[in-house]
DNA sequence: GGTTAATTTTAGAGATGTCTAAATTCGTAG
DNA sequence: CTACGAATTTAGACATCTCTAAAATTAACC
């Protein structure tokens, strides 16, 4: 029994736990919008799943992951913001082209080399979009949950987190030198927009919600 | 048609390229050994890769790759001996275990991936075994063919290359400090070994013919 | 509470890559 | 030159993961 994941079993429980953050159960269809597939595919993989006790499925309500569901599925997002960290750091990858390459690598690498990449990098705990790594014993850091737009006006901030769900909007923040650990000063907060001064150059940028919305941050 | 390969067709073609090194036909059950799988798979696979036009296969007498065929597998053994390199390299990996790692990687990796290793690792043209790594164009770097033991009694040579076919050998031959690159002298010639004493330290190491056999040198 | 629309599951099929068992072909030894 | 044994291919099956189309279930509205 499920001791051995295929590729597809693997994507499905990183959906699931995805999907799942909020901690209640993902319904057939949003699971099969997430990969790409039609519903009824999602349903026979599912029944998979729940005969090796990876998931808890109840027919017509949903599914959520057991714990070993889970511990595989953060087995597979360690390997995916590893290689994400690894890519971007070791091999000069732009942050906007680590993920298609670790989204396929995560499935392949042996733990030899999920260990040695995370002993050179200093076993890190945020990966190039600020996004936590889960240790080998899967404890997950904290995940930076200040909004950009939520702070108010006058204020300096530290960029902790992007959402990199959207390759362009990635585009647009490394083209512009935000990256994750520059500190800035938001001075104006406008309804549509927000303008913040970067350091160290002080350079003004004036960030589209659509933007903001998507960087995480501290206060110093 | 031929753009898209399977990782087993990837498999199969570079099965089929290694054992047609000689540039005669292979036989079915050669291919079916290699790759520990029956020989009614084989000839199912050799069909579609006959019907993609990469190999030429004519019924009961074996099979040939055509040239996409060849570059095919040229461009996957690149793969793998440039994964070998960066392995051992830049991740410390043993020689004796960077096939493994690399055997399923070399499916997986990107052209991106495999041009900045390649350009990080200063574009080499042998892998830590000492085999040539295809160039991006398919030329392969000659491979070192003077054995061991076809070396005279005194003579200074330099190890050029090993057979990485055996884990035991590597795991023999590094544990005793020869690696690629290294110089060592023939001391003596016996029927069954051969005695070499082995620089910078003049290490005398006693290596039986079957260890012998899978080194191969060039004389200084 | 019954009807209806959306969601989900079931049923059946195709693609891929493997297997076993049976049939075919080849080459050689008598 | 024929018959035999080995190699190879064919035939039919199974596992995996996907699809489309049809059936079943749910939930919500009147
Ligand atoms: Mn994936
Ligand atoms: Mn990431
Ligand atoms: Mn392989
Ligand atoms: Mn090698």
């Amino acid at each position: 029994m499920g001791v051995n994941l295929t590729h597809s079993m693997q994507d499905y429980l990183k959906t699931i736990y995805m999907l799942t953050a909020d901690h209640t159960r993902v319904p057939t269809t949003r699971i099969a919008q997430t990969l790409n597939v039609q519903p009824a595919s999602v349903t026979s993989m599912i029944k998979k799943l729940a005969d090796c006790h990876l998931v808890d499925h109840q027919s017509y309500h949903g599914v959520a992951l057991t714990e070993s569901g889970r511990s595989a599925a953060l087995e597979m997002i360690r390997h995916h913001r590893l290689l994400e960290t690894y890519l971007s750091t070791a091999l000069g990858y732009d942050w906007a082209d680590v993920h298609e390459e670790a989204d396929r690598l995560e499935h392949y690498i042996s733990e030899e080399f999920e260990d040695r990449i995370a002993s050179l990098l200093g076993n890190p705990l945020y990966d190039p979009h600020g996004d936590p790594i889960p240790g080998r014993d899967g404890v997950l850091p904290p995940t930076p949950r200040l909004c950009l737009l939520d702070v108010p006006a006058p204020a300096t901030v530290v960029i902790r987190r992007v959402d990199s769900s959207q390759r362009d909007a990635l585009v647009f923040l490394s083209t512009r030198g935000i990256t994750i650990g520059a500190t800035c000063t938001v001075v104006q907060k406008a309804s549509s927009y927000v303008v913040i001064d970067l350091a160290p150059t002080s350079k003004t940028i004036r960030l589209p919600n659509a933007i903001g919305q998507r960087i995480f941050v501290d206060r110093v």
